[in-house]
DNA sequence: TAAACAATAATCCATACGGATTACTTCGTG
DNA sequence: CACGAAGTAATCCGTATGGATTATTGTTTA
């Protein structure tokens, strides 16, 4: 059996909807909310200053938020914190949201009108079995979708899927394309035939768009957590 | 509202579980089986010979069945009878059958294990918003489904056959880890509870038994070139 | 047309990295 | 017991990297 206390973060831009979450959870004496942040940026910022056992089980993780949204702050946190299981919790979404967040990385996905006990009973059952939580109507919608397009030809292309998830240029896709492949900025620069500190400008735009800061990071992301 | 009288039909090869599904439903009056079939081809034959009233709203189906197994019995019922809706009624299965069941047209899929009032209530629930019904654990299963198609399935530990091709030692192997996760030496050093010097002296260790000279082509040989 | 954005480029600084060398400890195995 | 292999640790050096800032040019679009 885990750990009967479960920590939780909590990913929402209104503090209304922080309160009233808070609230719920509150009746349950299970959950320890370690980590409050308004967005996902604030999110990892947060994550990276915490200490290794004071990382939340679990985040619960609103979708429509300035700075970062959901969908991103999803695909970098579970690169970068594999345990922590990320959970959406947000009001009725477009299939095309959906459908991003858990390629995202997303293990469950519930609507906040869910009542109190029913986020409390899925959350523990997420915890003891590894089953993710899932809203019957969020359900429906993944089904229909399936109906639609078989999920093979939505799987897409290597590097448009970060491109179109973290908005980057044409010229920087070309230059991370050379920089996962070990290139010094120098040797970037000759094979664009641009200037080596031009090079290095590209890619610390690239740097600040994923939410990195090094190379490594970046093959990380690319290689290992298929984000190409 | 919809009618308040759901006709049924169940369809399952063993008399066993026909009786129970029968029992289950009982208790609830608003279900009216009317048509019980044994497997895929029974059941398409006693359809055609239905008059158009009686024809079910709802088709409870087993997957597993001789004759015609239910994801072609699926296919061919939805496509000439459009209006009954689909739910797969059977015991924890793979993802393949799942997809193919969905695929085929099925509009819910439960667990045999759940209860009377769960499957009952997941019925009228569909029956009147249209949101058809899944157990918690099949929709688990599909979003697992959904993150691996996306992901690529990359195979499994490239590390191994490093150490074994390149004679990396234990430790090394797991420095290896680390490095080609983006830490910096004082990380994995603080990770492992050495001092960051040890751990660079591992790395250079590491590079030589490799003949690279990088952490770019460390990740490079390990991710891109799939394992070696 | 003005504003926003993309691409280009340079500079400064602190730090991380790659490379080489030296040294101490703890294991086994011969 | 002695020797080597593995793990530990420190130092010095030069270069590459990450971070911040500033600036010019062209293109797009509101």
């Amino acid at each position: 059996m885990p750990d009967l206390m479960m920590k939780i973060a909590i990913i929402d831009d209104k503090a209304g909807n922080r309160n009233i979450l808070k609230e719920k959870l509150s009746c349950h004496p299970e959950f320890n909310i370690t980590l409050v942040a308004e967005n996902g940026k604030d999110f990892l910022e947060k994550l990276r200053s915490l200490a290794d056992d004071m990382i939340p089980d679990v985040a619960l993780m609103d979708l429509e938020m300035p700075e970062m949204d959901g969908v991103k702050s999803i695909a970098l946190g579970a690169a970068f914190f594999p345990t922590i299981k990320f959970v959406v919790l947000t009001i009725f979404d477009d299939e095309e949201k959906i459908f991003r967040a858990i390629k995202a990385g997303a293990c469950g996905y519930l609507l906040k009108e869910e009542n109190s006990d029913t986020i409390a009973s899925m959350l523990n059952h997420m915890h003891e079995t590894g089953v993710g939580p899932i809203s019957p109507g969020i359900a429906h919608k993944i089904l229909q979708s399936m109906q639609k397009k078989s999920i093979e030809e939505h799987a897409g292309s290597p590097l448009k899927s970060i491109a179109s998830n973290f908005d980057l240029t044409e010229r920087e896709q070309e230059i991370l394309q050379l920089l996962v492949q070990g290139l010094l900025y120098k040797e970037i620069g000759a094979k664009l035939d641009i200037s080596p500190n031009t090079a290095k400008k590209h890619v610390m735009n690239i740097y600040q768009k994923l939410h990195i800061n090094s190379r490594a990071q970046a093959m990380y992301l690319i290689y290992d957590k298929g984000l190409l």
